[in-house]
DNA sequence: GTCTGTTTGAAACATACGTTTGAAGCGCGG
DNA sequence: CCGCGCTTCAAACGTATGTTTCAAACAGAC
């Protein structure tokens, strides 16, 4: 291709054993024979590893943050107004996600993969990163969860949203292997829409449960070993 | 102490760096020059470094998973026959957490951030390890939950578990920074006592979603970029 | 006190990593 | 054809890792 086709080369095949094994798992040596191109490559393209996994990111993030802003604009101008419901913020959100356009068939998977990994294995660096280059759509999104959900108190909606994000990206960084042995176990095939589909709802239910609801534990006598 | 307190300290070290770094992150140097021991003295004690990961979640696995089993023994006699609640095996399981015998003050801390990060870094070799040591309290909280909501598909039950294990074992994973995060910016201390009361109702609520609920995205004219 | 098995200690080993180097190869305007 | 950017390449560098080695220190039994 026209730009040294190198750099896609190295960003797919980044992309993929990120997805698979982890960051700190990955070494260089492995992307660049994966790639087929010299190990020297990465450093040249893109001057370190840490660069080179904010440009993995980028290439996903940045088309997906404009999709969801319009998908964000669209939604605040039909609700004229009103703030848009829970419900109705969520699925805006998992239509993005899975409306982006997709460069392999496994394409949502490792999308999602990466976006758990980047919460889950705390690099410094990739936080950082993340928080500086896409707060806006981030923070659009926090803003719209609150409208919806006036009747909690901050504290409450803190620690909920937590929870969301948790089910989330726990879910999608191994929904690879949570739909593989379902697939095992039962013989049914999901894909990544109908586990949006199933966890929309639940995360909504969550999000509008009773109240704090101080249960106290029900009368128990467990002995302490 | 009489049985050598080197493999205490390196425990007790390994266990604490473990917990605010991951396991690839943490260097044998790291833990033996904390704990003050000699380098070679974990592989002389455990081993090797993954034996050593092993003996750190063995170390507080077993009690737990001992005082969860009388929790569920001492639930199922009080319901006599009936199948708990969904809520009363949230609550069993927490519990069982919460009253773990402590090391430090921290403990409830690094107790679940390493779940979470077991989870999350997914290290072959530790998930296996836990499969095949643990896999009978597990199964039997499994049974509990399927007998808790029998309105579910097993398929639906399947997924929302996985939610709930997701939402769970991440926030745990973060619970510090998460709650240096909320007492930043409101200055509301929290506890784990009090996260772990704010997980369990959303986790129910969502277990409990009305259904499947296909809602179709609401009429969305997004234009993908 | 001496012997024996266990534990510690300092040093080295082999390997893997991210990064750098400098020469070779390439495409292209002059 | 030459010369000049950009790119590729093989090789090396420096560092960090997990693990091994073997001698010294130790503790308890006789």
């Amino acid at each position: 291709m026209a730009q040294s086709d190198t750099v896609d080369r190295i960003l797919d095949a980044a992309e993929e054993l990120f997805a698979e094994r982890g960051f700190s798992e990955t070494s260089l040596r492995m992307i660049t024979s994966k790639a087929k191109v010299n190990l020297a490559a990465v450093n040249y393209h893109f001057g370190s590893k840490n660069a080179l996994i904010h440009a993995v990111f980028a290439r996903f993030l940045s088309p997906f943050s404009a999709t969801l802003e319009t998908a964000f604009d669209d939604l605040e101008e039909r609700c004229g107004g009103n703030p848009p419901t829970l419900n109705q913020t969520l699925w805006a959100l998992t239509e993005s996600a899975v409306r982006m356009p997709q460069r392999n068939d496994r394409g949502i998977s490792i999308f999602m993969r990466l976006l758990g990994l980047a919460y889950t294995q705390s690099q410094g660096h990739l936080r950082k990163f993340l928080e500086q280059e896409y707060s806006q759509p981030f923070g659009r999104f926090m803003r719209l969860l609150k409208e919806a959900t006036p009747e909690l108190s901050s504290v409450d909606r803190y620690w909920r949203i937590q929870f969301m994000l948790g089910a989330t990206a726990f879910t999608m960084s191994s929904s690879d292997a949570l739909r593989d042995i379902l697939q095992n176990k039962t013989g049914v095939e999901t894909s990544v829409q109908e586990i949006a589909a199933r966890l929309v709802p639940f995360l909504a239910a969550g999000m509008q449960a009773p109240d704090k609801l101080l249960t106290p534990p029900p009368e128990s006598k467990v002995s302490v070993a």
